[in-house]
DNA sequence: GTCTATACCCCGATAGAC
DNA sequence: GTCTATCGGGGTATAGAC
């Protein structure tokens, strides 16, 4: 990551995902996100000509291709949907962890700074959301897993966003156990939708 | 709300606080926060002599009251505690409509943004956020709940973070379902949980 | 495409009169 | 406690040589 052999473009859209990350969009400079990209701050608006808004925007779909990446790779640990949201959480803690707690979701932070103001991002944000939200349900549906089409779509959502509240939650406490927590209650929803002879239902 | 016979003090605190639940630290500026509570920019300083971080901390403390009273009015509308979580999701949709999808939680946005620069920030989060978890908690240990005490913890843990990010998704598709699938779902949950002879455990 | 230099504005914060 | 004025710095964005 960060690598020295990337080309300038990505370098910039990679320091800008990871800044806006941490700081927000308000937060991040663009002369600082010139600094640690080690690029002339003329290039970034040679890529950018629009300016912060535009590289707001590609920072958000990197970050959307990047973390997708991640999930799938949690999906695919396991043929157990319920399972694979355990997995899910404890990918998330290390992730965490391995950045002093500084690394959770790239795009809450701008999202909500930018929610008010800017619907281009809002719109970014929102299409990225819902890309997440799809890699999940489509575990979910999967055959074998015995899920209504209807309960997988509503699982997505809070599937997504009780990971997201909790990985705001482990950040600010610097502990992993809201998500730990978390994947654990997941799995026992998950499961209370499995249709089979054995479970019953509320 | 925004009302012209509080205190000068009062009025810098409020604006501030809706301010940043708006638009985050770093998207507020001092100047603006003095323009819209009508007071001046001396003014700002002489109540807070220590800037906008002091501002910052005053800002969330007065959010967390604020936001407890609403979580008080909540629990307390039903007995049941799988329906007092319905209760609450509504009333966050309420609220978030009403302001045109705008008044979303009102710290989770200047955490975000000052989690890696400002730990006295992030402090004070912190326990806001455990004191809105006391308040769950309370009602789910209530006696008739029929909630172990470690299930109530976990619970609260669950309950908050999940209305966090269902409340950040309903923000930025200015939607309610979100909100309205995720109190469904902790009412699964926390049903799931109750101890009696009809349930059956996972 | 990248360099240096800079325009222009708003930021947080302060000074001192009243 | 509130007024006006201002400082020093950093923000976005641009110009023009190379």
């Amino acid at each position: 990551m960060t690598d020295t052999a990337l080309g300038t473009r990505d370098r910039i859209v990679q320091t800008t995902s990871r800044l806006m990350q941490r700081q927000g969009y308000e937060g991040t400079a663009i002369k600082q996100i010139s600094q640690e990209a080690r690029v002339a701050l003329s290039s970034v608006y040679h890529f950018f000509p629009n300016g912060k808004q535009e590289l707001g925007i590609a920072a958000i779909r990197h970050a959307d291709v990047e973390f997708a990446d991640i999930l799938r790779e949690a999906m695919a640990s396991t043929d157990d949907p319920a399972e694979a949201m355990v997995a899910t959480a404890e990918l998330l803690i290390t992730h965490l962890r391995n950045s002093d707690w500084l690394d959770g979701c790239p795009i809450t932070a701008t999202a909500l700074e930018t929610a008010s103001r800017i619907p281009e991002i809002q719109q970014a944000v929102a299409d990225t959301f819902d890309h997440w939200r799809t890699l999940i349900a489509d575990k979910l549906r999967a055959e074998g897993a015995g899920i209504a089409e209807q309960d997988a779509h509503d699982l997505a959502h809070t599937v997504i966003n009780t990971l997201e509240g909790a990985e705001l939650t482990a950040q600010v406490t610097r502990s992993g156990e809201p998500l730990e927590i978390a994947g654990r209650h997941l799995a026992r929803l998950v499961d209370s939708y499995r249709q089979g002879p054995t479970r019953c239902d509320r």
